[in-house]
DNA sequence: GGTAAATGTAAGTAGTCACTTGCACGTGGG
DNA sequence: CCCACGTGCAAGTGACTACTTACATTTACC
């Protein structure tokens, strides 16, 4: 009985064909149907394109207990603790993949998307500063200036998600586990 | 006397506002106007738009005397040899920064895009990769899979390049230098 | 100075765009 | 029972799109 709203179909559709065509190629006529309305409908609830899309931009929110949920799991060992930081920034920012390439296609035509998808980066950087301050006051890592710990190992993730599937597959792309296991076990080693 | 040619200024033009409004809000119209061209001189020398798109696209390429340049600066000491490397990767990137925002863009409009920026870190990557290899024969590195080093490198390049404006600037963005030396500094360290 | 190529101007085409209007249909709650 | 509400359908609006044609003008070069 429960199927998905109408709104809801409209704004995934939306999103979706933003993402494949950019806000001036994603018509509102597509939309509808990909969306399986008719199009007037799109317009009655939205009241115009722009309304619409803002719309799809609002549905993407950041989950604050996903962080909690981090700090519940820390046991203070690198080997443990960092690759399940990994694991879910790469879980946040591919549930998030399509906004935040609609934010950096869209930039011009939505400013406000900016801050918005700024945000999963900044926040996981403090969280991630954070830990590392942690672990030094444990004497658990040598001292070093965890905020820039932090910044190359977001720059690295970040790098890794959007090239893995650009730079050269001859062996394909690697998977997170492979790039955990080989390459933030290299950063594990040379921080410890 | 030797001014940019009309055809210069079109696919400037183009590039800069497929790059604002994406490949469908940049409309002929426009691209003509800001080119400070007729519109019909557009299609004269170009067919239609998306073989004007495509002029725009070929028009990035990457120098291969560039990375032969690289081979004749090298002294094979890494506090040396990587922020050399990381310097003209930084201006490379910065060169096709809107080529690598087109081809995010428009992936879906135009496949072969993909393939053109791709291009860019792969070669970097290979250049590092042999970089790496020849250090470890000479006995100036300690043994190392030289090509998970080299996407270690990549990653965090490429992550700063596209974070560094996003991310908290409560100190404003960390410019290039300042990042050599502190996250590329720590990457040495941990490798020699 | 003449000529050919490059560019500008004006006008128009057919198609698509976002968006509106008016009306019909069904469904669920009072 | 009825009526408000969500939705579909058909038709149409003016604005804008990519692109064309025919002709005038400028520019470059011999």
């Amino acid at each position: 009985m429960c199927e998905k709203s109408t709104k809801e179909r409209i704004i995934e559709a939306a999103i979706e064909l933003v993402n494949e065509r950019g806000y001036h190629g994603a018509t509102t006529k597509r939309i509808a149907v990909r969306a399986g309305v008719n199009e007037v409908t799109l317009f009655r609830h939205f009241g115009n394109k722009k309304g619409l899309v803002k719309a799809a931009i609002d549905s993407f929110s950041i989950p604050e207990s996903l962080l909690h949920y981090l700090d519940s799991q820390f046991t203070w060992d690198l080997e443990h603790d960092l690759p399940l930081l990994v694991r879910q920034y790469h879980e946040v920012i591919a549930q998030k993949e399509q906004a935040i390439l609609i934010s950096l296609r869209e930039a011009g035509t939505f400013p406000e998307l900016d801050q918005l998808i700024a945000h999963i980066p900044t926040m996981y950087k403090e969280k991630i500063t954070e830990y590392f301050q942690q672990m030094i006051t444990r004497n658990k890592l040598r001292e070093k200036d965890p905020e820039i710990l932090a910044t190359s190992f977001i720059y690295m993730n970040f790098g890794y998600y959007f090239l893995k599937n650009r730079i050269d597959a001859t062996k394909g792309p690697i998977d997170v586990d492979t790039f955990i296991e080989q390459n933030i076990s290299l950063f594990i080693r040379s921080i410890e």
